[in-house]
DNA sequence: TGTTAGCACTCTCGATGGGTGAGTGCTAAT
DNA sequence: ATTAGCACTCACCCATCGAGAGTGCTAACA
């Protein structure tokens, strides 16, 4: 990406900003309006040269200029002057946090409400998932005579159950019975301890096991994500979305959980505050869309990602201080938890 | 509602039937080349008659004619034949469920993934709530000093958990003496009996009972609610929704919770599987759609609701079958799971 | 050499208007 | 009661046209 000229940046930076606001494409008078003490003629020949450059587009002759992929992407990472969200809408925030309680899904819920009410975006977030879960505690009860419920708590407060089948009428002292025994032999165990400890006892508690590694196991990787989405009615009011093409294809892209998850949890690798402008050339499906992630959690024990989604005209200081915000609030909040002190960089 | 004459009935039930496969407006031509044996002279004129009594529309003077509400109403209630499922689609979906074995969640994620393909709409699944929940165990695990994890586990198998903050460090030890003199106490007790359940040990247990009942409260209202839905971008794809005014207020109608449950916890009052079409009169945000609903569960036990929302323009008998043996489906699978032996009457 | 005024040019957008065709309602004959 | 015939209506398509916005180019200017 190469150098402009502080003119050029500028202008670049007008036509953005103007763009953003208007949605609609942005002319030369409109430019020398702002009062950077040239003419329009002058703003048109830097257009035509930020236009050869990749940086704007015409739809056509005689329309004014539209950013392109690359004029974002040149914005954002040069000209955009990173803030906080302001502190009053901070406190909103932080107060409605502190209204629901201590509830991890609340919690996960309510951040995607705010991400989308405060960016004014759909707005995605991930459960969390462990980087390598280590089980706390395991109950078994009897449901019916040949079925049993698992419970299943790792360290950390995830609970995940499971329905069993079992192979023949086991009494709930039994079960309790092997459940302590379990206890007692696997408590802190990571999948792989879990994997290779062979209990000698009995082949009813090796089956247990089996089931309570695969559980794990689940979690461990990406499988047994939740998603939590809201404001999808937020986009569909933006203008390029009154295409039905685009509306159906961001809505699918919205529904389809398995893409979501592959694309979330890629960005989970890198970290800190990511933007995807366009869907840079890997992710068709967000041809004509930005996404702006950030992990959140507590480094070392447990991770997830939230962020927004919207059509690539975007606020984009707006959105990346908000998502900044919440992942913060949401890390800090499960930090108060884990046992684990450490808290994730503030990206 | 009057009494059609049977060639009236005829030529309504063709306009119904060949809108809702073309989605333009049916001209009398049309209908007589079903091969009645009339012309289309006298088609125009039952069809005249018909919009005099309210149950055809004419978009405009030289178009030909829709149904109206109350059409589709004569239609499903008096016309439409009631089929089962074809037995390969059944086969079908059977087999889909007994792919993921026993997990409450996956049953009903997969519900609203099967309704919505099926039957190519919008579906709605919501989780079960109990009727009158009995306490079946609950857990209580120390995550650091002063914060304790609850986890109460319901008659039946529904389990929640819960993050309590404590008013002064308290050791596993103590928090699992608790847990198991609350278990000796409160098995198999009803909210009722929890609240007036007074305990004198100490006022630690007190508190936690509190809890416990609050929890249980919030299932046995529909609070605790969760909601699972697919198959958004289906309807999208209906011709009725290229208007982005009506594609906002479907995604809206689907987005926001609090309605949906309102709706669909009504439904629940009473029984069999309902068909309300373009809202009614009573609920104005689906007054395009037409919504197919049923209860499903465990009569006397746990009840939840499933169904499917498309445009009113929608193929009722394959709809509503589809709903019918998805419920039924659900049903058997905890009915199979649940004590109580006795099933929700197929509707 | 960079800037700017002037100007011809291009292209979208909205309004206008006639032609086409589907479907109707009415009437008179069967 | 049914139906053929017919005049009529109205949405839809398409071509045309003028207005307006914004451009690129050129020539004059600092």
């Amino acid at each position: 990406m190469e150098e402009l000229t502080p003119r050029q940046q500028l202008v670049l930076g007008l036509v953005v900003r103007d763009y953003v606001t208007t949605a609609q494409p942005v002319g030369s008078k409109t430019i020398s309006d702002y009062g950077l003490g040239v003419s329009s003629a002058t703003v048109r020949n830097e257009m035509g040269r930020l236009e050869e450059l990749g940086y704007l587009h015409q739809p056509h002759t005689s329309a004014g200029r539209v950013p392109t992929e690359r004029g974002y992407r040149y914005f954002v990472e040069r000209l955009m002057r990173e803030s906080d969200l302001p502190v009053d809408e901070q406190r909103t925030i932080r107060h409605q946090f502190h209204q629901v309680g201590v509830d991890l899904e609340q919690w996960m819920r309510l951040a995607a409400s705010v991400l989308a009410h405060t960016s004014r975006s759909a707005a995605l977030v991930t459960s969390l998932k462990t980087e390598q879960s280590r089980m706390r505690h395991l109950e078994l009860l009897s449901i019916r005579e040949a079925m049993a419920l698992l419970i299943l708590v790792l360290e950390g407060g995830i609970v995940r159950q499971q329905m069993l089948n079992l192979e023949e009428a086991v009494s709930q002292d039994t079960l309790t019975q092997v459940a302590n025994r379990l206890n007692d032999l696997c408590a802190g165990a990571s999948v792989h301890r879990i994997r290779t400890c062979k209990v000698l006892v009995g082949s009813f508690e090796q089956q247990i096991l089996d089931v309570v590694a695969e559980m794990m196991q689940r979690i461990d990787s990406q499988i047994d994500l939740h998603l939590y989405r809201d404001g999808l009615i937020n986009i569909l009011h933006q203008p390029e979305f009154l295409v039905p093409e685009s509306a159906r294809n961001v809505v699918h892209l919205l529904e389809d959980r398995t893409l979501l998850e592959d694309l979330l949890t890629e960005m989970l690798e890198v970290g800190g505050v990511q933007v995807i402008i366009g869907g840079e050339g890997r992710w068709t499906e967000l041809s004509e869309c930005s996404l702006i992630v950030s992990p959140y959690g507590v480094t070392g024990e447990v991770q997830g990602a939230l962020g927004v989604l919207g059509p690539m005209r975007m606020p984009y200081s707006r959105a990346i201080s908000t998502v900044r915000y919440v992942a913060g609030l949401l890390s800090d909040l499960f930090g108060d938890i884990y046992a684990g002190t450490e808290e994730l960089p503030t990206p």
